[in-house]
DNA sequence: TGAAGCCCTTAACCTAGATTAAGAAATGTT
DNA sequence: AACATTTCTTAATCTAGGTTAAGGGCTTCA
């Protein structure tokens, strides 16, 4: 529990009444490996917090390929913000790779606590600025690199992910199949 | 003028005396066809509101190929977020087509407006939360989509757009070269 | 009005990455 | 321990889209 309100700390003050009401808001879940918190078609009522584990969001395209669009590691939110913003049905998957420990808020409870504690409004937006910066920049990373260029740049900016997901899904990351992942990983090595 | 508030009031309702703050605290410029509004290596100090005209935001790459990542019609809000919400240099460039009229907000007045009209921080975040969807969607769309769908995409949802802006810029937005995007479209106008 | 650029098109050829297939290694399950 | 399942690797073949090059039709500006 204590990480998320460290987390909060790093961008608003709070005080010890208001994360009183933080924590009443919120819930804890715990999830076996492999659990879908979220499926495509349904809305996504709750963001989540991750505590222990890493959680995944993804597409299925038309031919059943699967697309990671984003990882969330301990001290990370992660959601269909399309669908939890609009609160109509989404397309993103959102999947426990191994056993996790997630903080819910839901949007309902969000509302509630804008309202009570006014502060969390700008926690919130700060946090929809920062995904918004870093979606720009994998987007002109998408149409500017190749991808080896994608795949160096994803392990310098995470090297923790790097050794403990599978392959396929940092393929699905950069945007290729694991086939050609494994071909240009044998590359890199020769070098 | 009036298009701004108008713009503002589709989110939030203000008083006489804000849209008067509002109105303070903005300035309005005139540009000539080709004019760069911001330059890569430079700090975005202001976000600019389209009047008249057609902006566009893109990066060089290292070969020198231009990548579009957004255009702003009329009505449309654009800057380089990541440069314009951390104040550091960015690496995008923002370029008028035609001639265009403009409506700049100073990174310094914005601050000053969410302290006078603090509805105004309400409106940003939710502009903020759209334009994270749009790039969201647009993501997933380069990552499951063939250039042919996302041409598609992009014509039924801006058809405005299709007969105003010179095709390389079209093509540079989709993500392929001229040269592929015109056999493309010799092959769509032959079904 | 004419030269200098652009922009668009077409076509031949090239390449990063996809697809298919099949075996090897790791992992989970009983 | 043994089976099934999933993951990873390698290799052959294929293709969406890139590159290079060349010609023609536009603007634009002297």
């Amino acid at each position: 529990m204590k990480t998320l309100l460290e987390n909060i700390a790093k961008h608003v003050e709070l005080t010890n009444e208001e994360q009183e009401s933080v924590l009443s808001l919120i819930e804890t879940d715990h999830y076996k490996a492999k659990t879908i918190l979220l499926e495509e078609g349904k809305i996504c009522t709750h963001s989540f917090f991750v505590l222990k584990g890493i959680l995944r969001s993804y597409t299925i395209d038309e031919n059943g390929v699967e697309h990671v669009m984003n990882f969330a590691c301990p001290g990370w939110w992660i959601a269909d913000m399309y669908s939890f913003l609009s609160q109509r049905p989404g397309q993103l998957f959102i999947e426990t790779n191994e056993e996790a420990e997630v903080i819910l808020l839901s949007k309902e409870n969000q509302e509630k606590l804008y309202l009570q504690v006014p502060k969390m409004e700008r926690f919130f937006r700060i946090l929809i600025e920062n995904s918004l910066i870093a979606n720009q920049q994998r987007l002109i990373d998408n149409m500017t690199f190749t991808a080896e260029a994608r795949y160096d740049k994803f392990s310098k900016k995470y090297p923790e992910l790097v050794n403990c997901l599978p392959q396929k899904q940092i393929a699905s990351y950069i945007g290729v199949t694991p086939e050609f992942f494994s071909k240009m990983k044998a590359r890199l090595l020769k070098k």
